[in-house]
DNA sequence: AACATAAATGCAACGTAGTTGCATTTAAAA
DNA sequence: TTTTAAATGCAACTACGTTGCATTTATGTT
């Protein structure tokens, strides 16, 4: 269970095993950060359709292969792993000058005193500043 | 200072007093929760151009009237009110059901450990959910 | 009140992210 | 090997938002 292949991960969700979607993985487990459709399509030399690549990334977060953040840029970008469900404990760091996207841990859950008759079923937080590298 | 005309507020901000902007305002004021760009068209019958009601919503948000919010839905949605600065203590709560983006306080500040070298200017968090509503 | 000026508006055209329909190809089960 | 459903590639399309530019309007000055 620890070190699994790129086709057994696919298998595992039931996902076909053709040739994009192990170009993809490759690459998604390469990546240190999350990732743009462009950076994936810079990554992949721009060998895939554009249509099949979100199709794709759908299916892998469907699957719970990757999650989409969604960092205020405009655009969604996606990061190999799966986001906890109901979790309070993923938080979303992007960096304001090199826009880069970390995924980074929550010690203590939010404390989040939602009003009465409101469920909160997940929580998702940005944190927006200046990364280490900047 | 606790009741402001509409014209004030503008006036305040130094915003020009134009028909536009009070049928804008007036509709923030009224509307509870965070309107879309479609929204707010529709509360104003269509009678505003696009670029112009999008001009308005970035001014209003420089201006600190309103505030922007990223709700993950791909499109932003705006509230009356400024966003606090730095502040850790603004939430909003999207409803998985309506859709309905409310603004809310967090009780305390919210825990984040951050790595070395990362310094946060920033904090937003998205509580998705079902409200009291639904 | 009339004028001057900078800002606001409306229109059209554009840009980018992402989606959809459909014909063709491919993985994998029988 | 054959069959079949899923995946791919292509083109056209939608949605959100922006930009350039000519016209109009709010407001400060004479």
């Amino acid at each position: 269970m620890e070190k699994m292949s790129f086709g057994q991960i696919l298998e595992e969700k039931g996902l076909k095993k053709t040739k994009v979607r192990m170009a993809l993985l490759h690459h998604f487990l390469q990546l240190k950060h999350a990732q743009s459709y462009n950076d994936l399509q810079l990554a992949l030399k721009n060998e895939i359709d554009k249509s099949t690549l979100y199709r794709n990334l759908t299916s892998f977060e469907q699957a719970g292969i990757i999650h989409r953040i969604n960092d205020h840029s405009g655009t969604s970008k996606y990061a190999f792993g799966e986001l906890p469900k109901g979790g309070q404990d993923h938080a979303h760091f992007v960096c304001e000058n090199c826009e880069t996207v970390y995924c980074m841990e929550v010690s203590t859950p939010l404390q989040l005193n939602v009003p009465k008759g409101f469920k909160t079923k997940n929580v998702q937080t940005i944190i927006k500043g200046i990364c280490s590298k900047c």
